[in-house]
DNA sequence: TAGGCCATCTGGTCCT
DNA sequence: AGGACCAGATGGCCTA
């Protein structure tokens, strides 16, 4: 049995000239609208092609959200919409960690947790600027031992 | 079989 | 002008 949302290419029909333009062929200067509607044709599927190229690399970024977000039903493909709101509260978790780890005060408030979550972001991506980008894990664990040690 | 999810096509709008 | 982005439409696959 084929998985959920892999399947082979659907057999829609390619796109065609609307009605009128075949109409218009009959008429003089007919040479020219031929070749507009052929151009036309061309740009169409072209463009098709980039589109699906777009939602491809749209779907590869939903992957790799899904690999980094925890979940429990592993054998379960997520949604894009789970996905998405998975992503969203794992972010409201760790940022809720960590500024636990950093001694600061839990947010009350909407607001605040905005707040909270710029300066923290604000924050790593100093830390980005000023030790490269594989360097989380080390960035954590300063914030841990500042914690321990205060 | 209905409903959810998805891929693809398409035309409109925005951006460079 | 052409490409990127977006949202609506359409139709296929899967599960309850």
């Amino acid at each position: 049995m084929k998985s959920k949302g892999k399947r082979a290419k659907h057999t829609r029909q390619p796109w065609t000239e609307p009605e009128a333009d075949f109409q218009l062929e009959t008429e003089p200067g007919r040479k020219r609208l031929h070749s507009n509607t052929k151009e036309r044709n061309v740009r169409r599927l072209e463009s098709n092609e980039r589109e699906r190229q777009r939602m491809h690399k749209l779907n590869n970024a939903f992957q790799a959200l899904r690999e980094a977000i925890p979940h429990v039903k592993t054998e379960k493909k997520l949604s894009k919409i789970e996905t998405l709101t998975l992503a969203k509260n794992y972010i409201k978790a760790l940022t809720t960690i960590i500024l636990g780890m950093s001694g600061s005060c839990l947010p009350h408030s909407e607001s605040q947790a905005q707040a909270s979550a710029s300066r923290l972001l604000q924050c790593y991506q100093q830390h980005l600027e000023e030790e490269g980008e594989e360097s989380l894990s080390k960035y954590l664990t300063q914030i841990h031992n500042f914690s321990q040690g205060s």
